[in-house]
DNA sequence: ACATGTATGATTGTATACAATCATGCATAA
DNA sequence: TTATGCATGATTGTATACAATCATACATGT
């Protein structure tokens, strides 16, 4: 349903700010908003039923995230991502999910030891039937909770970043099933590890899940989509 | 007409917008606002001279950056960096850098090397004579050469973020003399594997330059300026 | 025909007006 | 005394007005 609840609900609450940013950027990420196109203030403030003022607040949060990109006095316009930055951010995210998972085997708490065998409990049923929408939500849900676990605000903040500039692919990619199901049985060996109480391994398996989950990107077409022209050598 | 729009885009890379946000950035990283202190907007836009609107805009980016805290309705706060924060950016730096090191020396150019020469007899002269101000600053063109010699917008991005987080602390961590003749002998080890085209030692030495950097902050004040009460166990 | 200047409309940038919300302090009653 | 309710002021949230800027098209002169 939705992959930030957290953020979500605080924003939620309280003010316009938040839905206006969550709406705008979950258009972008679900493609609605294709790459290039030019978003203009007045008819997504008009869409949302709200005026320019927050939308450009809006604007400026996900400029910052890099999902848009504003030239002053222009426009705001939809980044487009190479197929070299994904490159890039997965071997970024590899370093950082290894060490992201070492953390979270020294400071994972009993809670979240019990939702993260849930979400694989879950996540190997779903597959089993192929349900690829919750499977999406669920592979999300896992690393989050690998993020909160960590218990390095620094971490998990950088971390989610990576994770939602690269959400769009993502999507696609767990849609295939064979995928899923290899997906799934690293998610396990990674809390495996961390229940174990074994770094050393944790950190192996979850730079190891980040660089198969590129290399079968890379492989089913990411090239395609995601064309930049450059830097085919997708080694990683 | 012409001339005025010309010399304004010399003058600020991003227009105003970007000012007010570079502004209060900057404020907060030197210490100028402090921890939990409450920032209004109209008393921020009148030091700025401009109003609530580009201030508000700076806060809801400053707020995903994770510099200030919003809380709807009430006000923005500073959020403050715990020596556990700094602890956690250096190990995320130090995989990181190391990858920096390692695509650097796969795409480094030749005006790219010659500078991170010349860069290193510059801080090795500077060194002896004790000038601390051009060992900062050499120091952080050292790195940024590095970043831009990954060829990696991704990377370098993220690394100048962490770079720019931790910098009040650098500044004084490089007025020690010791510790600025150790650095220049590290960056020395880590531009010599590079044009030796030695990335696997550039990448070990960029991340023990990274590790050795955080241990002698840790010895030399870090917990009594960032002192969070917590986390004392400073091994990395 | 081509280049240049200029008018025009559209869009963003900023300031300000107004509404909603919250914190504070005081008055009042048990 | 202590708790409760309300008035008040301060601050943020949103909408809108106005200024600055840019792109387009058309007119004009060579």
């Amino acid at each position: 349903m939705n992959e930030y609840s957290v953020k979500k609900e605080v924003n939620d609450k309280y003010s316009l700010r938040g839905r206006v940013f969550h709406r705008i950027r979950e258009d972008i990420l679900n493609g609605k908003y294709r790459e290039n196109e030019e978003l203009r203030e007045v008819a997504i403030g008009e869409e949302l039923g709200v005026s320019r003022t927050p939308v450009r607040e809006a604007f400026r949060q996900l400029e910052l995230e890099g999902l848009i990109h504003i030239v002053p006095n222009k426009g705001a316009y939809v980044t487009g991502i190479t197929s070299k930055d994904v490159r890039d951010i997965y071997a970024m995210r590899s370093l950082l999910e290894g060490l992201c998972a070492r953390w979270a085997t020294e400071h994972i708490t009993e809670e979240q030891m019990e939702e993260m065998e849930e979400n694989i409990y879950l996540s190997e049923f779903h597959a089993a039937k192929g349900h690829a929408e919750q499977l999406t939500e669920l592979d999300s849900r896992f690393h989050e909770i690998l993020y909160e676990a960590s218990d390095s605000k620094m971490l998990k903040h950088t971390l989610s970043d990576f994770h939602e500039y690269v959400m769009r692919i993502r999507k696609q990619t767990l849609s295939d099933n064979t995928r899923s199901v290899q997906c799934n049985s690293e998610h396990r060996k990674i809390m495996e590890a961390i229940k174990a109480k074994d770094a050393e391994e944790a950190e192996k398996q979850a730079r190891q899940h980040m660089i198969n989950a590129y290399h079968h990107m890379a492989e089913h077409g990411l090239g395609a989509i995601y064309d930049s022209g450059r830097e085919k050598n997708l080694k990683l």
